[in-house]
DNA sequence: GTGAAAGCGCTAACAT
DNA sequence: ATGTTAGCGCTTTCAC
């Protein structure tokens, strides 16, 4: 055994605290200075890979790595990607959230979270985060301010909004193209000779419920159809419910609901067997809009706009990469189409 | 207006990056040390008020906010929370995780999320979350090797178990009384008169799994029933759909089906009654385990042990509030109990 | 390609 | 209670 009994520390030992081996070490191990062993750890350096293996090798035995935090301060980048929800209620968010995480540390990259209700919360949400030097901004809560927005360009952090529309901000978006989704709704719907079409409406300021009701309502009035009764049901199950009991008060009664999305859909759909003994389809078709898990299972079996999210995700990542740290390039909008499924809550055409 | 028309920013401007006014600028303009500064923004440090009522006025004029990164770097902490996922397909765990990030938001902390499918994937992010210097780790994953746990302890990073049982390691866990949970369910099926009971199983190195099996199995072999029939089903709705199907073949076929979560549930009352026709609860008795909002749908109305989510959040985070910092706690165990909600998927006793 | 020196913005130790 | 000094661990000029 190497005793070293009298090692006290010396004076400047001022007793450092827990953490490991920093750069100074393993330069002295690999005799090199700390500018090369930083150089080893930076991609595009230019650097000996002979020196650079030495390095590496003198970093492995001492189990050294690099300090991120200490690594921020100077670089101004974090490796870490902020991800601001509106909410999880909806299954479709935690799918997408679960997924842009896998991929995201998938590329030893670290994820900050933030839930938000409100546009004032999602400002605070992206404040906190800028201050811990995110590289990038993935937000998929319904409503930011231009203001934030504008914080976030200033500070040289891309955002991008998943599936919200960017209306005069400097933003890119990545969504399904929802548009084309409550167009194909209305055609599939006129195709089986629905002809009392209703719509139950998201939140209203969400762009994803306008998109959506725009296009219904848009090839409903091209293919002669009367416009939608429209009942608004915030995107809640509950809201579901509640609208669907309005909806059958309603004269003419409607044949044919089209939801803002597939938790509506649901609780329509429920509300119309259970609470009012009615048939789906026979009686009333249901359309919801995201695809979930749960729309596929027998007690709903729902016909339904799947939104592509694994290929949203990639396209969102891939933009993530072509964008990051160019806060000066323009904003880029991707739409991706969606897919109508047909299940049993419609009649076939 | 004020010119500085030769301000070219002297010999050491550097050219400042875009980065906001700095603890010195406020120091200045404040006419105070930068320790002064540094104190004011220190929440129990000694400082006279009217001193500190001049420097938090120069900083809201120079809209100065500490650098987070920067007092890390050196105080070695960084109001930044761990959350480590297993997984967000069960919609207990998303619910889970808003909570928990509402709460922490509000407390003004950060949260950075991992989701990981397994104890090697779970070890990588904490070890990861540990380079950024979180100051504490929450884990609703389902394992965690003691070397990780160990990791944390020698980091001084105190870890909580959501739901999780914790063998022989140095960390606390919050979890739902699962045992009782399991009795509870075995108490009301032999209540109803259902005699040949049945258990679908979760994942099988889950704690909750075998702490709900354990109970229900224990439960009824004190009532004089038989030990239940068990099958896996993963813990997802595909399992517990292929779980009923396998079940409904074996003789003498069960006539109660415990479930060890609601998701589980909801495939084994699909299967049942849209796949072979059966009725629910006259035919056979369906108990879920966590009480998800679906459980109370009518197309489900599911029996179930509702888990107190938020109450198990709150007991958490005071938890957490209590271990911060201090690594060499010793670690706590807390239990809560959950609670019985009858619905229509069993008989009444 | 490599090293020396300067400092990112902050707080902790020590002195007063 | 406040100021002074040192330095967290790293990267980045700037020379060579």
């Amino acid at each position: 055994m190497n005793d070293a009994p009298f090692d006290d520390g010396g004076p400047k030992s001022r007793r450092r605290s827990v953490s490991g081996p920093t750069s100074a070490d393993v330069a002295r191990l690999a005799g090199v200075s700390r500018s090369t062993v930083s150089r080893t750890f930076t991609p595009g350096a230019s650097i000996d890979p002979v020196t650079a293996a030495r390095v590496r090798a003198a970093a492995e035995e001492l189990r050294y790595s690099v300090d991120p935090l200490a690594r921020s301060l100077i670089s101004r980048r974090s490796d870490t990607v902020g991800l601001v929800m509106g909410g999880l209620e909806n299954p479709f968010y935690p799918a997408v959230a679960a997924g842009f995480m896998e991929r995201l540390q998938q590329r030893d990259l670290r994820v900050m979270c933030h839930v938000a209700a409100d546009i004032e919360a999602v400002a605070d949400g992206v404040r906190a985060m800028l201050r811990y030097r995110v590289d990038a901004l993935i937000v998929t809560a319904s409503g930011m301010s231009n203001a934030a927005v504008d914080d976030c360009r200033r500070a040289g952090v891309t955002v991008i909004f998943f599936n919200r529309a960017v209306t005069l901000s400097a933003a890119s978006s990545v969504q399904t193209d929802n548009v084309a989704g409550g167009r194909a709704v209305a055609d599939h719907l006129a195709a089986c000779g629905y002809a009392r079409p209703a719509y139950v409406a998201g939140l209203a300021n969400a762009s994803t419920n306008r998109d959506r009701q725009a296009g219904f309502t848009d090839r409903l009035a091209e293919r002669r159809l009367p416009a939608p009764r429209v009942e608004s049901g915030g995107y809640t199950y509950e809201g579901g419910c509640d609208a669907a009991t309005r909806l059958l008060r309603t004269k003419p009664r409607p044949d044919a609901i089209f939801c803002a999305n597939d938790i509506m859909a649901m609780g329509v759909l429920d509300t119309l067997r259970h609470a009012h003994g009615l048939s789906v389809p026979d009686d009333m078709a249901v359309v919801g809009f995201d695809d979930v898990p749960m729309a596929g299972w027998p007690s709903f079996d729902l016909t339904t706009v799947r939104q592509r999210r694994n290929r949203m995700i990639e396209v969102t990542l891939d933009l993530l990469d072509d964008l990051r740290g160019d806060a000066e390039a323009p904003p880029v909008h991707r739409l991706i189409p969606g897919r109508l499924i047909l299940r049993s809550s419609t009649r076939s055409p």
